[in-house]
DNA sequence: AACAAAAATATCACATTATGAAAATTTAGA
DNA sequence: TCTAAATTTTCATAATGTGATATTTTTGTT
């Protein structure tokens, strides 16, 4: 492990800590910690603790293991576009999910990918869909992705593609240059994107994208069901409704037309 | 800024950035961060830039400002306690507010307080509640708090009761720790907790403990109204509901009787 | 536009600080 | 109870992070 120029050690070192115990629901022995981060057993200690008095991780009195507390719940959920984007978003999107008795998910803009923000499901229809907030996924793949895309400049879209792997979900997967420039051309023009079965395979979504003053799109909505449900029909009925929720959350992000 | 012992310095800044970051919703440029943090200039571009390489933070182009990315939020939304009781309890608590018509929290302990994990809220019944997801608070002052206080062992609460200060936020609030003992007496014979505007003035609300497979109350959940609604019939109607939605939830949990 | 002032970033010699080997302690297993 | 493993503490040492200074960039003013 050699510390990259203008860097910290110890801090690249807690914040690898941080994550491998982010990842590891049960909790994590010391030696395990350390092995995984690949850390003399003395450092993986003192660093760790160091987290444990300023209340980021504890170790568990019961199992004896070191895990996560909700203090970085608490900090994560502090990110101030959160906030924005969900207390306008949050009652329209429960709105939603209600008049289309499907899943709908509000997504933001993070880096190179989306991180789910909400999901709002109506009562009963458990569709099992791995969807969760907090969650990070590329948006090649994903309708909401795919709605964002289409409305970076160019030369955005192309730096994104371009330092990132494509994994194939599914026969319908995008992972052609030129296949995704067409068809972000297609959404465009449409004004809103469908993910059809690209990510998971027996979902189908219809997502539209949410501008902000600057037009820029930060973010995307979409309703998801699965292939059965919907149909040709069902997006005809849905998609008016989906493209009024886009408008009115671009709208109170400040965008205007 | 004196270094614990056994501590790390350039850690204990780092958190102190990356939560003088997270208290700043407009961002903060590196001259405002440096003085908050009270470390020098070159120092906080140094820590700062290391978070920033990351992903835990970026200096936003258009304002010049540094800020915390959704790094945060996924790291902090995978804490696997979030998860256990998200997962088993977001359709109860959905329907419990339905039911009610009124606004459902789900708060687990953290350390000495209590952390806001999911709000679940009626359409259309916009109270006026600061409450919101993420938000951390004292157990003292509020419904879910002392139904978890009314459940761990008399050491534990007199520990936490001494190790913090008891603000006044309405002629309500409970300062005596003898007033709480009698309190918590009250909450346990009662099998569930009332706060009458102890925290937030015009607001009452019922809560009930969690309990996981060891008994312990390691979360709580409550409805919350405007004294105006929540009155003794109010009560008497949703109390039932909400105490089976705890015992359910405290089942999915592991807890037996 | 040109200038001045302020803010942000990069450099680097140095002393402070984090490091990890080893010892001491605690916990778990036989 | 004893043994082995895991965790925690200690401490000498060198590597690492620090902050003064220099450079560059940005911002505001005439």
């Amino acid at each position: 492990m050699s510390t990259a120029p203008g860097s910290v050690q110890s801090i690249d070192r807690t914040l690898s800590i941080l994550e491998t115990l982010s990842a590891a629901p049960l909790g994590l022995s010391l030696s395990d910690l350390a092995a995984a981060t690949d850390l003399h057993i003395s450092t993986a200690h003192r660093l760790v603790n160091v987290l444990a008095e300023h209340g980021y991780a504890l170790k568990d009195p019961s199992s004896g293991k070191y895990r996560l507390t909700l203090r970085t719940f608490e900090i994560g959920s502090r990110v101030s576009s959160v906030w924005n984007l969900l207390s306008s978003a949050k009652p329209q999107l429960d709105e939603l999910a209600a008049v289309s008795q499907e899943a709908v998910h509000l997504v933001e803009r993070d880096g190179h990918g989306i991180v789910y923000l909400y999901k709002a499901e109506p009562f009963q229809q458990l569709v099992r869909m791995d969807s969760h907030v907090g969650l990070r996924n590329p948006m090649y793949c994903t309708g909401v992705g795919k709605s964002i895309l289409a409305l970076l400049p160019p030369k955005a879209v192309k730096e994104i593609w371009e330092t990132e792997a494509h994994p194939v979900f599914s026969p319908h997967t995008i992972v052609d240059f030129s296949d995704m420039q067409k068809e972000l051309d297609r959404i465009r023009s449409r004004g809103y994107a469908i993910d059809d079965e690209e990510h998971e395979p027996g979902v189908r979504c219809i997502a539209a994208a949410i501008r902000n003053w600057a037009g820029a799109p930060v973010a995307a909505i979409s309703i998801s069901a699965p292939v059965s449900r919907m149909d040709a029909q069902a997006m005809e009925r849905l998609l008016p409704r989906l493209l009024e929720t886009s408008v009115q959350i671009s709208r109170m992000m400040g965008f205007s037309d």
